[in-house]
DNA sequence: TCTAATTTTTAGGTTTACCTAAAATATTTT
DNA sequence: AAAATATTTTAGGTAAACCTAAAAATTAGA
């Protein structure tokens, strides 16, 4: 197995976890990664060779300790060159990706510290996720109220402050789910509403009230 | 054949032809790509069958139009990625050669030229070596005397201008062949004369006779 | 020139990462 | 709880990139 397909699949087994802890399935692994479950299947049992996963056969797995450090570098290095492709090199947000899925696999661990460290050891890429440290250590939730985002600033939204069923309808409505990227475009000073852009597609106003309890 | 592959190739190719341009032997090409010789003959193959090499079974192999194309574009990557992991991570010039070996394999054409802007268009790598512009064109041979480098400079010693023996001699007694690597460390106002590192081994002085003869 | 040495290619084998199709196991529904 | 459905694994196959060992072609030397 090379580093570069261990690395996947353990980023995309991180992925799974984060939003499910009881671990990830065969199929979606296979869907993150866009290949059959066979293939997945084969590729487990030597990732549990390696002690890099937790599998029991037909069961969901979760990673062990040292998959997961694997996983966290390589989201560090992910990360990290994607701040470097837009604020060094001018990119788009949205046009990183596909190019940072390639340095990400570079391997040379003084060389992602001597990146981090002309980068100024930034903690957030430009999608608003945090980078994780040497140790694997990222920010969990630094959450703040819409309100207080900045202009032109993206945020991932991670919860809500009131739970009343007609506002969580109403967000639904709006297309507004936890995950959901919110770029602030501008901010009404009449009446305070702010014109948000949700994943990149869609963009519309919002109220104050709305605004303050996101 | 993955595209990382027949770069290898193709780049291990050019330097063959460049040094004989009669072509590059199986056995050469093996031995700068440390595999076996029956390996590279069944990439040959393939490689001609895309036209990317002109070859004769038996007979040595010349680079394309298309194929020295990619390889000018490999090593244009290979040369922009060291200056930037000389110049913006501060990578001395004897260290980077195997990271440059992989972000060469990074394929996206808009990348290399944003990278390249960001560098200020260099046109030399750290070791002294030419970096093709977008169309393959590089300088040949900028020359200039020893004497009118400047001080921590990197140069490729290419010719001399004064062929007598005995000072070819010298030269050969001091280890100074074509293809050494110079760096200037320090120019001696008093004779002069020049500390230089050689090959980043041994470091001495040169007289200035010497010196602008190089 | 013709034999010996060298170089290159072919033949056949391995491993990795994928695949499809079938079998095994788990889950859901009635 | 049994049947139907869905998921996962296994079995068997392919292609790429390597390998070793043997065969073929080329080059060099006596």
């Amino acid at each position: 197995m090379t580093n570069s397909i261990w690395e996947n699949y353990l980023k995309a087994i991180y992925k799974l976890t984060s939003k499910n802890p009881d671990g990830g399935f065969t199929n979606d692994i296979a869907f993150e990664l866009n290949v059959k479950p066979s293939s997945v299947s084969e590729v487990l049992k030597k990732l549990a060779e390696n002690s890099f996963i937790n599998y029991t056969k037909y069961k969901a797995v979760t990673l062990t300790d040292t998959g997961k450090q694997i996983a966290l570098k390589t989201i560090r290095k992910h990360r990290l060159w994607e701040v470097f492709l837009v604020e060094k090199l001018g990119y788009k947000w949205d046009e990183i990706h596909p190019m940072a899925e390639e340095l990400e696999h570079i391997h040379f661990d003084d060389l992602t510290e001597r990146l981090a460290i002309f980068l100024g050891n930034p903690q957030f890429d430009p999608h608003g996720d945090p980078i994780p440290d040497e140790n694997g250590k990222m920010v969990v939730n630094k959450s703040i109220k819409l309100t207080a985002v900045h202009l032109n600033e993206t945020v991932v939204m991670i919860g809500i402050d009131h739970d009343s069923p007609a506002f969580l309808r109403h967000l639904n409505k709006l297309g507004l789910i936890l995950g959901t990227r919110l770029t602030i475009l501008e901010m009404v000073e009449f009446d305070k509403s702010i014109l948000v852009r949700v994943n990149e597609e869609n963009e519309f106003y919002l109220s104050a009230e709305i605004a303050s309890n996101i």
